[in-house]
DNA sequence: GTCTATACAATGATAGAC
DNA sequence: GTCTATCATTGTATAGAC
């Protein structure tokens, strides 16, 4: 045991940059955030989790705001690669939008922590944050699905109809499945039971005919 | 009915209270909640804000927790009894559900700072304010939805299958309308926009036949 | 419960050594 | 790149008057 080094120490004494500490830092922070909000976490009690000092923090995002940036940006940027991905991808349009949705909610389930912060500042009162435009990510992933169900119009998948309604439709049915990845994980209703929905809405629920 | 005497009458003396103290002060704390989070709102703000003064604050609700309380449990009896209305309302059971969810929105809209004040308290950092059981509101509202789904399985009206998810997906519209109406109230989404999705879910949005 | 005032602790942020 | 030590500022705690 005494003779196993941990990975921080490796570079010290030279100049190698421990990006560990960054990472560390990171979770850390999106953990705390995530449970007392942005404004009543402390630096302090983030580079205490983290097990580095102030200076580290400063030196890799400059400010708290920094930090808090950093979180939103990189989930961010995650999220927005897996819609790229999932709209380019193969198959029916009716397939691209259940792979679409069923990989954000992998995602959400990972970032957890992410999502709860965006939740916490987004619903939640003032609480100093640096401005950050929810919105429009949230537009983004609207216009994926928007664009998928147009397609789906277009090429005799989907009935014709308001492609709004339907893909509201969708995504009613991906915020639950959000909701319940936050408040009752112990459900376990995750991507299948998302996909369950989705097939409902796809095919119906009624039993007379159309 | 004119020899009935409200409980708070009794016992005051010669002096009636003033009930439009009581709706304006629940008025306010409503707004000031909504916008600035419980934390952050001061009962010298409330009371300011109503036109009276700090002691007719405490003769009706006792305390800042007192009113903050009586906002949740005034809003969620009314919702309530409309759930039960739409329950026992009369129709097929896809109609008492687009009923019931469609009056839930139009609630929605009329009490929006309630409804934000919730989100605030739900989803944003702890603020101190004291324990609600927002969740048992919410059961009772998915209960409601799911006895009507059942019920619809049971006389045929819905394909057989698991009430839980047909539950889920129309209760994700239901979460949709609210979002737009907490959000993007300009669209006008409201009851309409609800409606049609409930429609689409009912019949399914794929071209091809079941 | 809130106000003014004071006292103290904690905050975000930095400088300079190694 | 990380540390120790420290800055100026803000925020919080308490007390007493209302």
């Amino acid at each position: 045991m005494d003779g196993i080094i941990a990975p921080e120490q490796a570079g010290v004494g030279t100049i190698a940059p421990d990006e560990g500490a960054r990472q560390r830092l990171l979770l850390a922070a999106t953990r705390l955030f995530a449970r007392a909000g942005y404004a009543a976490t402390s630096v302090r009690e983030i580079v205490e989790a983290a097990g580095v000092t102030k200076p580290v923090l400063y030196y890799y995002f400059q400010s708290k705001e920094g930090i808090y940036l950093a979180i939103l940006e990189e989930t961010t940027r995650i999220m927005d690669a897996t819609i790229a991905e999932a709209v380019a991808a193969g198959g029916s349009a009716c397939t691209r939008i259940e792979g679409l949705l069923e990989r954000m909610v992998v995602l959400v389930r990972v970032h957890i922590d992410t999502v709860r912060l965006v939740y916490s500042v987004f619903y939640g009162p003032p609480q100093g944050a640096p401005p950050f435009d929810f919105e429009a990510f949230h537009r983004r992933l609207v216009e994926a699905v928007r664009r998928l169900v147009v397609e789906g119009m277009a090429n005799g998948e989907l009935r014709p109809g308001d492609p709004d309604d339907v893909t509201w439709a969708l995504l009613g049915a991906f915020e639950v499945a959000n909701g319940l990845e936050l408040h009752h994980p112990d459900l376990q209703f995750g991507a299948a039971g998302l996909r369950r929905m989705l097939t409902l809405i796809f095919d119906g629920v009624r039993a007379v005919s159309r």
